[in-house]
DNA sequence: AATTGTATTTTTTTGTCAATAATTAATTGA
DNA sequence: TCAATTAATTATTGACAAAAAAATACAATT
């Protein structure tokens, strides 16, 4: 017998980690009886994980673990640089709070002192401190929550995410640029880097699980998902 | 005895039309009688209209229409900043559609006949139809899905934004430079245009209705939401 | 005596549940 | 291969439990 939220926070969970596959179908009544609770409250679970871009649904069928197709991820990370790159914009612009300065200097220094290739994940751990903080220091809680959804769908991508170090190496660079750009207080600068190195982890991971998809020199994007 | 999406679409527009006023309590019982439908359905619009924005719950409590600040107002034009000066770019990057360039100059001819003294709604409308052209164009449906929400939420701000003659001539200027730079295929140029125009259209609806609030030269926004 | 503040009861409203109806998918038979 | 039947699943309903809000009664204070 759990709560609400922690059934909410496991179904997420299984989702990431796709111990719940895509595609795959959510049985209400199999769901009541792994929780212990009964269909109304699990509905609105899935209700709510299907408004945070977890699932879909068909009427009279039922909700599914969302699947994506390659378009759709490009479309996601080219949202990200529209809200994202807006928000290091708004960060450089107000660049009044010196916590913000401190907390970007301290990420800086941690992600020079982080060695890629044996902590991957403290790499990773590090770039996600810095999005989550420039999205803090916008101050627009609207794209903050629309910059959550954009995770999440991110999340649903994991499966081909499982970042190289060569990929690694280079977001963290890039992170440091972002950084860099922020403390000088450019919002130029800023936003412009920011969507580069959106543009440039997009295209590393698709061409890492799908290679050939991005097309040569002079070929546009593949728009078959 | 009607179905959840009349229910949704009949909910919606009182929102908007403002018969239901924000902060209003929405009581599940009342809206049954209403409409004849049993609580659970009633209940699924309900959650339906809150991923939407249109309302907002607390728990044990229910809905209630949403209720926006004058602080959440900058921020959703922000947002639309964001999102739809991305748009412009992309559609002005990809403008490889015959089909977008007439529709473009049909708007722009229409634009220019309309006088704005006499028909302000068919300016306005005018204006929504470029908006939802260049989404189109963009070819992305995630940030199109992005845009009607924050389309929503603008629509919330109706009780502020019975747009004044003045205010509405500006807008169309700005939707025909919008135009003359897709129309080019500049990028850069379409999406400054873009979030000049949704700037400028924020400061002044705001200014319209909360005179005084967005202070003189030098002086940043308030942030009294 | 009038009024304010508080505790208690009543009413209203949301949250949950189990049973039934309607819909879709699978199976079986010709 | 197709139609009819069966099984599985979602959609809806009404009843009940829990929580919050409103109303009432009462005491304390001015």
């Amino acid at each position: 017998m759990q709560d609400k939220q922690s059934v909410y926070d496991d179904i997420r969970e299984q989702i990431i980690s796709e111990k719940l596959q895509p595609g795959q179908w959510l049985v209400e009544r199999e769901l009541c009886s792994t929780y212990g609770l009964s269909r109304t409250p699990v509905r609105e679970v899935l209700w709510k994980l299907l408004a945070d871009g977890f699932l879909e649904q068909e009427p009279n069928k039922g909700f599914a673990v969302r699947k994506l197709s390659l378009e759709q991820i490009f479309e996601i990370f080219q949202a990200r640089e529209a809200i994202e790159g807006m928000a290091a914009r708004l960060a450089a612009a107000r660049g009044d709070e010196p916590s913000f300065a401190s907390r970007l200097t301290k990420i800086r220094e941690d992600l020079a002192r982080v060695n890629v290739e044996a902590e991957i994940a403290r790499s990773v751990a590090l770039g996600r401190k810095l999005h989550r903080a420039i999205m803090e220091a916008a101050h627009n809680e609207l794209m903050a929550e629309i910059s959550v959804r954009l995770g999440n769908l991110t999340a649903l991508t994991s499966n081909i995410t499982k970042k190289s170090t060569a990929i690694e190496k280079q977001s963290r660079d890039a992170h440091c640029r972002i950084i860099d750009a922020l403390l000088e207080r450019d919002e130029e600068k800023s936003e412009r880097v920011m969507r580069d190195h959106l543009r440039d982890t997009c295209r590393q991971v698709v061409e890492q699980f799908y290679p050939g998809m991005l097309g040569g020199p002079g070929k546009q994007r593949s728009k078959t998902g």
